[in-house]
DNA sequence: GGGTGTGATATTGGATCCAATATTATGCGT
DNA sequence: ACGCATAATATTGGATCCAATATCACACCC
């Protein structure tokens, strides 16, 4: 068989992502199948597979184009994941968390202040952190046991990194997004504590508030403050 | 042009719904698309997005197979919509209504409160009361103006629905299932006075509450009290 | 008699062809 | 020169054909 098609979703989906293709840019499923290199049939698929994750939107009768997302747009997403990995961590600790999810869980907690125990995050220290924070977010979703969690998630998975330059590290600051990054992991531990305390409602809130902070923080010149977090208040109206 | 595909999976998604496809049914390509008498091609694009919508299940080589859904995961679906929910009427007390949707929603509250006037809700009245009460619930969230939150919602639109055996309404005790009604609206009215006031977190706790007793009852042995709303606690472990 | 391998069948993924429609450009008439 | 109608073009939706793969059954061998 050639090129599968889930292929030709992760392919465009990357390079949307990536910004290989600016936000605005129109798609048509002919020339982006030459382009490809792969027939039409893929790419309608894929077209209709990213429209879904809010990465294109159509116009019709005039192809599709690549979504520019906003800044509010982005912290709205963020609230989402907020609300929904809040209700998860409440079920979690509700549920009781099983053995093994609670020594992985320590285990992350321990890496975490391992990596962050120097000075200041380097590049390859960020990397490390960012991948136990995803496993950690990860865990405790699957520990809620509530599959519904997962699948409203599914659209948010992607929307808040599609503007990268609105996101992205302020690298420059790195001592300061050090700091951020070890008060979000305080969080952790007090996720955690709540959680195998069956203290759903502490789970739920604390979790609802580090949401904000995990996820990137918005390069934005009102919230530039020492370890601010953004509040719906923020939002811009429209 | 021939039918489009968004009628093949709107086709389908009714057959799902209304059980003519009961869960577990096994379905392929080919036969499902000489029964429709369509190609093959929109019912592929039909059995992805009804995949996604979480209303079949892939079986990798076998076709797809309509997914059978355990009342523990209705009530999941459940809960995610009443954290969902509960962040959009936050969001719309603290955004303020516009004088549109204040008036609409004004509107609503007086036809629920005619409907309920009378003594038992018959079957036309019912179709009323729940067409108001859907139409209360897309005002709230659209009032949030935060497109992330329809986009969490729209994975979940249909699975609370998809096992009507669980979620029927007894319509042999209609004079409980209208106090229920009763209830509920009593909500609508507490919260649309929380969010004209701009009460954000009343709003929020009034609506994710309401979520459990509007979207239907579960009609299951441990939970026909009076008024009883469903409890996370009352999900089964797996 | 059981296990393994091979072949038949079911099933999906991709490519290409055709039909319908919406948008856009062009030209004609006023 | 402007507006409207018509034609050209871009674009998508559906149908069909072909290729690849996974499942399943059956037969053969040990």
């Amino acid at each position: 068989m050639q090129k599968t098609q889930t292929n030709v979703v992760t392919t465009l989906r990357q390079m949307i992502l990536e910004e290989e293709l600016a936000a605005g840019t129109r798609l048509a499923e002919i020339p982006t199948a030459e382009k490809l290199g792969v027939s039409r049939t893929p790419v309608r698929i894929a077209f209709r597979a990213l429209e879904q994750e809010g990465l294109l939107t159509k116009l019709p009768g005039r192809g599709y184009e690549v979504r520019s997302v906003s800044v509010a747009e982005i912290i709205g997403a963020v609230e989402v994941r907020g609300v929904l990995e809040g209700l998860a961590a409440r079920q979690a600790a509700e549920n009781g968390l099983s053995d093994a999810h609670k020594s992985e869980l320590q285990a992350l907690l321990d890496l975490g202040d391992e990596i962050l125990a120097g000075d200041e995050l380097n590049e390859a220290e960020l990397e490390r952190y960012q991948q136990m924070n995803k496993r950690f977010h990860d865990i405790v979703i699957e520990a809620a046991h509530n599959p519904a969690i997962q699948a409203a998630l599914s659209r948010n998975e992607h929307l808040p990194f599609a503007s990268s330059s609105a996101l992205a590290f302020d690298k420059k600051q790195m001592s300061k997004e050090t700091k951020r990054f070890e008060f979000a992991h305080q969080q952790h531990h007090h996720v955690f504590y709540a959680m195998i305390n069956g203290l759903g409602s502490r789970a739920e809130g604390i979790m609802r508030e580090h949401a904000n902070a995990t996820l990137g923080y918005i390069n934005n010149p009102r919230n530039t403050d020492e370890l601010t977090v953004i509040s719906e208040r923020d939002r811009t109206r429209n």
